[in-house]
DNA sequence: ACTAAGTGCAACACCGATGTCTCACTTCTG
DNA sequence: CAGAAGTGAGACATCGGTGTTGCACTTAGT
């Protein structure tokens, strides 16, 4: 085995592809987990030759997505404040990242089920400051549930369906912009699930007239 | 229709089969939709060739165990009696039925999202059961969500939740049975995410804690 | 107990997705 | 501008899951 000495200039479009089957995959895969190279190639607009060239495997892809969709909630939750700032306002501003962050949620929904579909976990981190927020939340006495996993998972799946609801839908309407109005009814949903009242409880802040900021 | 293939009379050991498939398909399907035929075969301890001549095709087994889980679903919506009963205590019932059904809860929830996977849908008719009862709810005042079709998404995502989560979660302390508990838990819950206020439940349990903390 | 139906086993063809390779062509970069 | 790196297109091998068939064996029904 030489030791063969690889680029380490990557061409600048060649970067850009990889963003782009990134891309394509975090879209392609939040609809159909089971998503052909072939089918992210193309909303790429590239060949699939081009994928397997970046990426050596389906598995290698899905990793790297992993990786990036980890890291990106790790940013989130360092934006949010999750360990300093009061804990509902955090998760309040989470949600509202999360949302922007426009990634698949069902692939990231994914990321909690077991490595059976060849989809890798949550990473630790990630896991430990949703953990983390969930357990200021209780001690602030802004939800009752108990155990941050719990907490975790049922965040995680409304996260899913609430960005899945079709933009019409009448549980939508009060905000102005959508994106708006989906942080609204998640955030008023995931409390109410974890056992804290959202909107009429003196801990918490009511986000009804301007929830972005 | 039928997707069993039945040539004139049925032997009872066939039917005995096609049972021992379904059930295994339920089971295996709700831990990994993508389970083989082989696997499943497996579970059902038969070999795989028996699949295929009981049902056609993969995909006529899967409408085969879709057209039971929905009558499962429909049989427990009528034994709840969404239509008649309280509402609240209606849910509460309906919800220890389906956690009484065993059946894989994840599948079921597949059966809301699209024929992407090649899952069909939840049939109109469970559907409208399901949308009666949180209409009925509503028009209690027992939950402010809105629309039944958004409450049925979080009903059947908190299902598939509460149906994965490990029997020792500290969320499910409080019943004595383990089953109690889940129902107890997804009762809270869902009540909680629509927006309602989880009153006494019909068991007598408590599920608010006074925010002394 | 006799027969028809059902099953296990193994072999096989088939298909779709994955992964590799080559070659002509395009696009970066120095 | 020139060479290196990247790409598209297509051919190709491979692999796993599906669906089929034949044959020996077991089981149910009357």
């Amino acid at each position: 085995m030489s030791a063969e000495i690889r680029p380490k200039r990557v061409r600048a479009d060649a970067e850009r592809s990889t963003a782009r089957i990134l891309a394509a995959a975090a879209d392609v895969l939040a609809v159909d987990p089971n998503a052909t190279l072939e089918r992210i190639a193309d909303e790429a607009g590239l060949a699939r030759a081009t994928v397997h060239r970046r990426f050596a495997s389906r598995q290698a892809l899905l990793d790297a997505l992993t990786e990036q969709l980890n890291e990106r909630y790790l940013g989130g939750l360092d934006q949010a404040r999750v360990d300093t700032a009061p804990p509902v306002i955090a998760l309040y501003r989470l949600t509202e990242i999360v949302f922007d962050l426009k990634l698949g949620h069902r692939f990231a929904m994914e990321l909690t089920a077991d490595a059976r579909t060849g989809f890798p976990a949550l990473s630790p981190e990630a896991a430990a400051g949703l953990d983390l927020l969930f357990t200021r939340l209780h001690e602030a006495g802004a939800i009752t549930a108990a155990s941050p996993a719990w907490c975790r998972r049922v965040y995680l799946a409304l996260l899913h369906e609430v960005d899945r609801l079709p933009a019409d839908s009448p549980d939508l309407a009060p905000a102005a912009d959508e994106m708006g109005a989906r942080v609204e009814l998640m955030f008023r949903t995931v409390l109410g699930a974890l056992g804290g009242s959202a909107p009429q409880s003196p801990s918490g802040h009511r986000p009804d007239h301007s929830p972005s900021q």
